[in-house]
DNA sequence: GCCAACGTTGGC
DNA sequence: GCCAACGTTGGC
């Protein structure tokens, strides 16, 4: 999951009370879907820094409720029944040792299906295999 | 339903 | 600050 520093870092998210945030504001049905039918509770996540200095993976935090409505999403067209916009509620896990770049992740060869790398990615939130995680972790 | 214009994201 | 790559909007 992305965020950029500026607006809410891996600290604000250690610093919150029980180290726990609702990850509110998602406005893109792609990561919406994921975030609706992807995450389960228990998954780990990459917290990753966009927009910034030295983009990259800062941490590891842990989906700690499943996708609800996003209530700060006031959309006259949505009902509670099949709400617009979702949110997923993430807890701290850990900083990592050090930030893994973006232009890391880039040369790596067992990083060449990772969707953050691919040309003109956006998303806020993408997927990330097994495999892929180990590896990245394995960088640390 | 097409597509041009526009807005946003985010690396550099 | 620039600009490529998308997503969204809205006229037709």
């Amino acid at each position: 999951m992305k965020s950029e520093p500026e607006s809410f870092s891996i600290d604000d998210l250690k610093n919150r009370p029980n180290q726990t945030e609702h990850w509110d504001g998602v406005r893109n049905y792609q990561a919406r879907n994921m975030m609706r039918d992807e995450m389960k509770l228990g998954d780990q996540v990459f917290f990753y820094h966009s927009n910034c200095a030295e983009p990259g993976i800062v941490g590891i935090m842990e989906v700690i409720r499943e996708g609800y409505p996003d209530f700060l999403a006031f959309d006259p067209k949505s009902n509670p029944e099949k709400p617009t916009w979702m949110m997923v509620d993430v807890k701290y896990v850990r900083t990592l040792s050090r930030t893994i770049t973006l232009t890391e992740l880039k040369q790596k060869q067992e990083l060449s299906d990772l969707a953050l790398v691919r040309r003109g990615n956006r998303l806020s939130i993408m997927p990330v295999s097994k495999q892929q995680w180990d590896f990245i972790l394995s960088q640390e």
